[in-house]
DNA sequence: CAGTTCTGCTAAATCCTTTTAGCTAATTCG
DNA sequence: CGAATTAGCTAAAAGGATTTAGCAGAACTG
């Protein structure tokens, strides 16, 4: 009822503790156990309970979040960091990663690092440590020097896709090489004998087991010689896709007959690459994408694609990280996750239009 | 140098200001006062001042994000809601968003609020209020009452394409009306007379002028009658406009002509649709999308669509927020942004592919 | 009835930074 | 030279919730 001061009516902040202990008629500290449920520690009546609970929902009171933070010395988030938000392949990672934290108590927030301007590295945003947690697609943003710091802070990491770069910190990725040997297999068993690869950046050595490691095994497996030619690298857009498609369109006589691109939006923008060129797909040239994402049923042609356990992923990676707050051993510190190829119309070789596709793949 | 503990080396834990002070041999203000820059206020040596950001340094000390947020009551963090991720529409505003955001020295993170599994309001979360404003688009997640709670404890809000719902909110739209007039008027101009509209949902009266209402005005204008059974509600994904505009397609003799597609997403679906049915665009269907975003640029056909000034959404979304923070009266409480229609080839008319098109679109 | 055990709650410390009044020593002024 | 500034820094409070030791009274126990 009586506000703090006398004149500021208009001061509209938010009711603390103490409000809801005044209104109660108790302290502070009982408004705390109360909404927490710490029944177990220490007991409250049913009665002065129920009075609380009345108190807090009247003043429509929701404890301070800085202010518990401090005291608590965690803040109940995990940040998800993102190269981008234009990638749909994360919007099932994060859903996934979200019902799980929730599950533990913790909300997930999304930080698309490679949009910020300037020199952002996660870290000058991260350091401040508004989380207890962070799970990070796409390391370009952070080095592993970063990382290991933010490890050493207390903060728990977890990186999606790559490595861990230090043994404190825990990583879950799909088999990217088994899905490189897959995309690149399914082409070569369909006849193809140059085929291209368009990847978004050659990493670092070491950081992970890429697409192109896949890519590489298969092709020697059937006895084909890389052709460095064929290995293209471009920007992760549809756009970037598409350029390198028309890049390997210009190849004239050693043009390839097949592309496995990075992913399915890369996929998507080599598909109107060859439309603008006039080629027909799958017959005058086949693609195959990665990761599995909604776009690919409905281009024409259809997509075939690596698709990855996204959700899995998600779960996992708040799993990880839950099991580094709790300062349990992981049981793994590197998680990996199986692919699987699924067959569309952008190959041939599918139930859709079978009889053409394999007698034209080999053309040329 | 020194550890706190004697014995527990193992323990990483943050430094403090207090290990800085200890360090430099000054008192933890002083620390602050050189770390944020307050010379104007405090006079602090040159010596002194360099020698405090070499401790800093040296022991990696960043602030306490919690203690800081608690004495000052603000984060410096601008929460963006979204429904989903899995919208690129967005990525754009947020891009933009966060560019805005950084000048004014806020950092912004993403909560995508209808993936939240549960009884996820948007406001269980909010009313921590880890953040000082807060971008909603999509209101499935907040009700008005929610948002004016949020906004009566002082935390600043800012809606995105839909009304205001309180004085002390303000809101920036694109022309939603606009858009939708243009879309069907466009497919008017073409010849088109029974035009289907299939939106996401119909959305609470007063909330917003939406594209439907762009719609009706272009058909009132066009002395054509409104027939609801062209007017569909889909989920917003490309499988939701597909399964839409399946059912359109099974209109049998009042089948629509033409389809003007609650987004660019859902007009992906319809093109799929469309081309499993066996049925040519534009030439015997028109489709027009909304938004502009990238993925129409590279849909077989190509996709005609409103572009929204995404950019300039997120920009002035920040401005108004940042209008708010300042207790600056609102110049506007609500902006509203043009649209403009991109023709590309899913109706014809465009530069790509004039003659067909015209003639095409009467037929049946 | 004195002693013990519960019950139910609170006081006070704590988390870490920021902020402001004010102190001390050095400098300047008249 | 004493008084008034000024420069340079610090002490201490504040911010709001959580946590733990412990108090006061009620209920038992022998």
């Amino acid at each position: 009822m009586a506000r703090r001061g006398p004149t500021n009516a208009a001061q509209a902040s938010a009711p603390t503790s103490v409000d809801v202990a005044r209104l109660a008629g108790v302290s502070p500290a009982t408004i705390s156990l109360v909404l927490n449920g710490r029944a177990s520690k220490v007991r409250i009546s049913d009665e002065t309970r129920d009075r609380v609970i009345a108190a807090a929902a009247q003043l429509g009171y929701t404890p301070n979040h800085a202010a518990r933070s401090l005291r608590q010395r965690r803040t109940n988030i995990i940040t998800f960091v993102l190269p981008t938000l234009d990638n749909p392949y994360f919007s099932d990672v994060v859903r996934a990663a979200q019902t799980a934290a929730q599950q533990h108590g913790y909300a997930v927030s999304v930080i698309p690092a490679k949009t910020m301007p300037g020199e952002f590295h996660a870290l000058s945003f991260l350091q401040g440590a508004a989380f207890d947690g962070i799970i990070v697609a796409g390391r370009e943003n952070c080095t592993a020097a970063e990382l290991r710091q933010l490890a050493a802070r207390g903060v728990a990491v977890v990186v999606l896709q790559e490595h861990s770069p230090d043994s404190a910190i825990q990583s879950v990725s799909v088999d990217l090489e088994a899905g490189g040997y897959m995309a690149t297999r399914h082409l070569i068993d369909l006849g193809h004998r140059r085929i291209a690869h368009v990847t978004e950046k050659l990493h670092e050595p070491g950081t992970r087991r890429d697409r192109l490691d896949g890519y590489c095994r298969a092709l020697e497996e059937a006895g084909l010689t890389f052709d460095p030619s064929l290995v293209l690298t471009a920007e992760n857009t549809m756009a970037g896709g598409s350029n390198a498609t028309e890049q390997l369109l210009d190849l004239g006589a050693l043009r390839p007959t097949a592309a496995f691109m990075y992913n399915d939006q890369m996929a998507v923008g080599a598909l109107h690459a060859l439309r603008v060129r006039g080629l027909r797909v799958p017959d005058d040239f086949a693609v195959v994408g990665f990761d599995g994402v909604a776009i690919g049923q409905f281009t024409a042609p259809t997509l075939t694609t690596i698709d990855h356990p996204r959700e899995e992923l998600g779960r996992l990676a708040i799993e990880a990280l839950i099991t580094a707050f709790e300062k349990r051993p992981a049981d793994m510190r590197e998680h990996l996750l199986p692919v699987k190829l699924v067959v569309r119309e952008s190959c041939g070789g599918g139930k859709t239009s079978p009889p053409k596709a394999r007698r034209r793949a080999q053309a040329k």
